[in-house]
DNA sequence: CTCACTGCAAAGGTTTTGCAGTGGG
DNA sequence: CCCACTGCAAAACCTTTGCAGTGAG
């Protein structure tokens, strides 16, 4: 079992992209604070190991890894961009009470769609992917 | 057959608010653009009739209206909010292209949806509403 | 007269940009 | 030595807020 930094490094340079302690960190952060951080959480994250980072390298770090799909951004309500480690197709319950993201997978909810998709064309579209939006409340809130 | 500008007042009469010339282009601006506009869309519109609104009065109009369940916000990937004035239950198309959102309306996803959610318990959520965010481009980009 | 609503301008917060500096290859 | 990457600061952008003015009831 590699370590989480090597795994890493490792995602990096399959894109083809150097490898950077800003690069490393951005990755790092999104993966460890795995609750779809914002750009300033990752910010906040970074300086703990980092202190002298900027908060325009991390905006310019996370763009490379979106395009570099690495990482996805997350859209909520509030305008608050979110960021994504998870590059699987999956989905997302939103707290309306307390913003917080979290990921839903389920297999049965994956098929029902992929086989409605596969059946009915969108006439005028190409699909490329799909996000279910699941909204709520959190008991905990 | 009641005209338009009549509806938009018994819409906004209907939710205890005060009906106003501001008001009243800022819902029909929405329903006319039909587009999903941004605020800056409505804006310019209503400017059209009305040149002398101000931005802020913008926000604050969809606000309440956001408030009365008369306008529903729309997130994009680029960070803009977008409105849309038709509140029933439905879909949307996105266009990673051209950043076109057009409605998408489906009896048969809808039940495919909430017939999975009815037997599906999330546990530790309260489901409210759900929204597929399809992503994919329009033929005419 | 009162109160909610508006217009304007300023502030706030997030994201982007420009540029000089730097460091690895 | 070069070039991509970084740090910093300013700018751009969207949205919110404060306040004085206004107008309908």
């Amino acid at each position: 079992m590699k370590k989480l930094t090597e795994q890493i490094s490792e995602k990096i340079k399959s894109e083809g992209l150097k490898v950077t302690p800003q690069r490393m960190a951005v990755l790092k952060a999104v993966y460890e604070l795995n609750n779809h951080p914002t750009a300033d959480n990752i910010l906040a994250y970074v300086r703990k190991e980092n202190p002298n980072v900027a908060m325009g390298t991390i905006y310019k770090v996370l763009d490379t890894l979106i395009e570099n799909k690495l990482v996805k951004k997350v859209t909520t309500d509030n305008g608050v961009m979110r960021y994504d480690g998870i590059m699987e197709n999956h989905h997302h319950l939103y707290c309306v009470e307390c913003d917080l993201i979290e990921d839903y997978n389920d297999k049965e909810l994956d098929k029902l769609l992929t086989d409605y998709f596969k059946k009915k064309n969108i006439k005028g579209f190409k699909l490329k992917n799909f996000v279910l939006q699941i909204n709520g409340t959190f008991n905990k809130c």
